[in-house]
DNA sequence: TATCAGAATATGTCTAAATCTAATTTTACG
DNA sequence: CGTAAAATTAGATTTAGACATATTCTGATA
């Protein structure tokens, strides 16, 4: 992700770091190794100290450093693998796939939770919330499938919202930011339902996302996203 | 990721970045909206412009603000939510969820690398790598079927370690380190093989997950691993 | 010997000031 | 009117210097 080839525009950090990771990579500085501190590296690389620390934890934040105060940074023993992705939004794909964009609408109405559900987003049972059934299409194929749920109380004017003509996921984005998202997959065998809207068999094997999200008042969607088969999710680092 | 709750010894960057995320949730700055430049903010802020410069770049990695030089700095129309995502090693997930971890070594060979797998990570049909099939279990039930091709030319000492009593997964962490990542997630149903090792029955959906790491000279392994349905994957931000 | 106070040290953070760079706007010219 | 050069602007990065804070180390003391 700070991720950036070695050219004459490069940022001074960006350059320690890749020197620092090439030190690693090439294990020039082993697992647990205390490497050198910042001064010396700031001296070594003719820096000032501040951008030294900053490619310091930039590595730190891609998991190959250990830092603590006073003790020195350290080559990490168990490199965590961390990717960020960014969370897909369908039409922004499939557009991007060279297809037509297009969804539909299966279900608009106002339900009371499920116990599964409001387990899962903190809400008691019963409340009753919006909920939505709809699929979306790339060149009139089937995609994805989204189940949601939407705590009208937090957002002022989505109970007046008709999202026939607008897709929820781009409609909540624009209108309802959140602070802080949860999201899961998992795998689960088609059922009838989702085998009729994604137009695939019945048991088929689905990558389900389940995506919570929250602001600081409370819990704003959640919903379940069944991905067709030709649809696959990946992170980059 | 990046977030803290507001405290005593919250640095100032993080405090600034906490108001002015809370000015876009409660839509005090709407969506396109064109914010101060960094100059007022640091008045407003009372703060050097670096350190606010640090506040808003924590925010532009949230995808919350798109800045642009001489242009200014935007909130972001369509917010891309981002997931830091800590990819996870079997044994720590086994161990944190108070289970026992043991694995089992199903083959370990040299084989000449099948052309979808060539063509994964870049290399010619027909190479040879070393092969490698396990199963992770918890408290003796299985989590996740690996299968593994590892690029022995670029890890000195791949070819003479004996994988029974080592998790590949973790030998390669320590002795290999890398420099790109790439995860993909799909589904798929179980075929005989998967559904015998995961004591599972054929047919069911299973999380699949292909993950292929690189250093500079090339590509270092790539891995198929088939989740038990008992296993779930989650990523916050 | 065990423990606690204080010194030492490496990282964490902030500041103020400067330079650099990419864009945008303005100005001058054909 | 269109275009190219010049000025302007706002973010990007670096620097040097300072202080804060978490640990570790070192003795002195009980």
């Amino acid at each position: 992700m700070t991720e950036r080839q070695p050219g004459p525009t490069t940022p001074k950090a960006h350059l320690i770091a890749a020197e620092v990771r090439r030190r690693i990579v090439e294990q020039e500085w082993r697992q647990g190794d205390r490497i050198p501190d910042e001064v010396d590296l700031a001296i070594e690389f003719g820096a000032a100290r501040a951008t030294v620390n900053k490619a310091m934890q930039i590595l730190a934040g891609e998991g190959l450093l250990e830092r603590k105060r006073r003790a020195g940074t350290r080559v990490a023993t168990t490199p965590a693998g961390r990717a960020t992705f960014t969370i897909p939004i369908v039409r922004e794909q499939i557009e991007s796939a060279g297809m037509t964009y297009s969804h539909r609408l299966i279900a608009q109405r106002r339900s009371p939770l499920p116990a599964q559900i409001a387990t899962r987003i903190g809400l008691t049972k019963g409340r009753v919330l919006i909920h939505l059934r709809a699929v979306h299409y790339g060149d009139g194929k089937p995609f994805q499938f989204e189940d949601r749920w939407i705590n009208q109380s937090l957002i002022p004017g989505a109970d007046k919202v008709d999202f026939h003509h607008m897709n929820a996921n781009e409609w909540l984005v624009r209108n309802a930011p959140y602070t802080r998202t949860d999201l899961t997959f998992s795998a689960e065998n088609a059922d009838t339902r989702d085998a009729r809207l994604l137009e695939t068999s019945l048991g088929q094997a689905l990558l389900i996302l389940h995506r919570s999200t929250w602001n600081d008042a409370g819990p704003i969607t959640t919903v379940r996203i069944a991905c067709h088969p030709r649809h696959k999710i990946s992170a980059t680092s």
